[in-house]
DNA sequence: CATGAATGAGACTTCATTCAT
DNA sequence: TATGAATGAAGTCTCATTCAT
């Protein structure tokens, strides 16, 4: 993972990738069938790691005590938050991880074969989605959202936060683009759109932020990082 | 266009690409430096043709009819949102040329040198960014929108589109992703985010999808549909 | 020729030999039969220029004042040596004939096919060959050299004086070869070794290099030394 | 090396020589980086091999019997005559070595990268010249040649003796060239320019050529001549 | 269980030559 | 007489995959 997103697609070859790891060509081909097979168990870890991260992201939500007088279409709302949090940041804690995940979404077709998406990533995305959509539901049901279908705003939410992350590749290449306040504005604008007050909507996007922050890094990040 | 919207990247070879011209190998190199430069040029044409349909948009908009009692603020809402449904409307009017923006824009770094993607397709994709927040700013200046960072909501819009696009082409894969009605909502609720009234945001996106759908289509595309 | 000299043989492609000339590519197959024969024109051109000069340099011999008072022998001899001197200043005074000369030589049966070689260019360079050994012949019968087979002589100082060429080029590479009296010095100890006196041989060569020193140049030459 | 020394550098191309080799394309690429790494792996064998020629020269010479009466200065002399031999037998007893040789020094700039004829082939061919070089300053030293630059007269023999083997090959297309005789009488020529006497050139030369005679050969050489 | 040499199809690119205009 | 677009064989190099050891 870390050769594919340090140097690209471009140099993950087998000769490449078997070196890397300290192995010879052909020993890979016992554990995997071919490269698309790398590759697709290379997308199930990140997709797996993910759900960890979602797991995570509840636990220390419900275990967090700042939000003990929160109501509980809020702390719902809250819970939303936190989940596409973890999506969002992915880049910052996994960043072999994120661009794994954002080439294979971004570009369907081209690097991996349709059959092993629709079987292993997609189903598990929209676990993740499912989750997301109950939260929004449960807090269009206390009154905190306007009532709405709850499975499309989840959608809306994952399709916005997805193309934050798309334009901020671009800012890498072109500064004009590069802007960190697009996702918290994107999903302010999404939630006053849904019927939230400016100062709700800022509120619970930084209790999310807060429970998201200590979400688990890569070991290599979290080494730099201190 | 089509070799690689219809077969994918892996399919455009240079032999695949002379032989499907009706030319030789050799021939191709009398006009492109090399691969590269047939993608770049393949990429320039795509962007200009969307810098053509803008117009096209712009043009049609001032023309029409139906919007003479608008005031000065929604009409340049609409221009907007003509502007994005130009975008969001490529993979249904040109879907060579979609998917062509798409790959380039989904996955930088990969496909073409980032000088040729900073000199040759950013700088278009700004103007058309340039000319939607002005039209933003103008809304929020006549009170149509609640004041804000007009240049920021432009890469909003553009985001939670291109967000759209890419969760759409998933929805090719498996069925649960595939909402027709996403890129409206979504439009929708951001502009609900921003201040507008439901009947607002819904007047003024129909209007836009009015002009829209009389934008000119790729000629094989028109057949098709005729 | 100044497209070989100057880029090499990898440069001299028909494309580029066109364009340089100003002509299409189509052109000059209606003056040679292809590439070859276009290479074995320019050697053509080469050896000519070369008997030509080798004429003037009898001209100017002959009408030089300051050989009055030589006897035949050594006017002979002297000859023989103004005769080796425009061989070996080509490099100097035509450069992008010597660089076409020399690898032709050295590097037969790739360059040329042997038949043209053996055609065109070898037959001229045996009459400037025979031409040297008629004057070594003339300055042994006078006895300025000891007797010896005349013939075999004139290959040597042919031979010699290649191979100090062929040594100048790696002095270009590696100064360590680079040594600009090689070839009097190689040429006095021929002389020497046929029975000359060290003055003799240095005189001789002063004045064969007189006489060189005033063969015409390639007109750019001229202009850059003036 | 057979390849091209029976075919010439223009059917040296990486399919013929893997099928003369009897394996498939791709593994000569596992052990040389491209193209020119084979030919400069090349080069550096026949440099190598040259090497070892002239210390087993020098060997015999040591070992001789027949030089037991020769004077220091002598001796010297004909080791310098051995190494220029060993040289020049190089066609008769490696003729793909030399071939390879004659054309990487004849037509530098073309064939291979200066910087791999700088660096692999030229210093070891300088140190050969180094060494007929203190040979000829003993020889000098001790009054068997007159007093002179050795290093010079060292780039002489090798000067001379390079191009007697570009004017042999060219007795393979015209015979008027082929004079068998012509390395000795030049060779011969310059030792007496140098002060010895025609005897003791012959001499010399004899000894040296006795020597010269039982360099070992190519196997397949020694095999056809047996 | 691991090795790594070998395979060979196929990618991009070059360029001498042809030929309709 | 000149043009230059087009040809297509041939060249170098890459890399996923295999298989005897």
């Amino acid at each position: 993972m870390r050769l594919v997103a340090e140097e690209g697609y471009q140099a993950f070859t087998i000769a490449r990738l078997a070196s890397e790891l300290g192995y010879a060509v052909g020993a890979l081909y016992r554990y995997f069938k071919g490269k698309d097979a790398i590759l697709a168990a290379l997308e199930m870890r990140v997709v797996e790691q993910l759900q960890r991260d979602f797991a995570e992201g509840e636990q220390r939500l419900a275990t967090h005590q700042g939000h003990a007088k929160l109501d509980e279409g809020s702390l719902a709302l809250v819970g939303a938050l936190v989940a596409i949090g973890a999506y969002e940041s992915l880049g910052r804690r996994r960043p072999t991880h994120a661009k794994l995940l954002a080439t294979s979404l971004g570009d369907p077709r081209e690097l991996l074969a349709d059959e092993v998406l629709a079987a292993g990533i997609l189903p598990p995305l929209q676990g993740l989605l499912g989750h997301v959509a109950s939260k929004l539901d449960a807090a269009a049901k206390h009154g905190v959202l306007r009532p709405g279908d709850a499975g499309e705003r989840s959608l809306l939410v994952w399709a916005a936060t997805q193309g934050v992350l798309t334009i901020r590749k671009l800012g890498r290449i072109r500064e004009d683009f590069a802007n960190p306040n697009l996702h918290p504005v994107m999903i302010t604008s999404l939630l006053m759109g849904w019927g939230t007050s400016a100062e709700q909507a800022v509120d619970f996007l930084s209790r999310a932020n807060g429970i998201v922050g200590f979400l688990s890094l890569e070991s290599g990040v979290a080494i730099a990082e201190a």
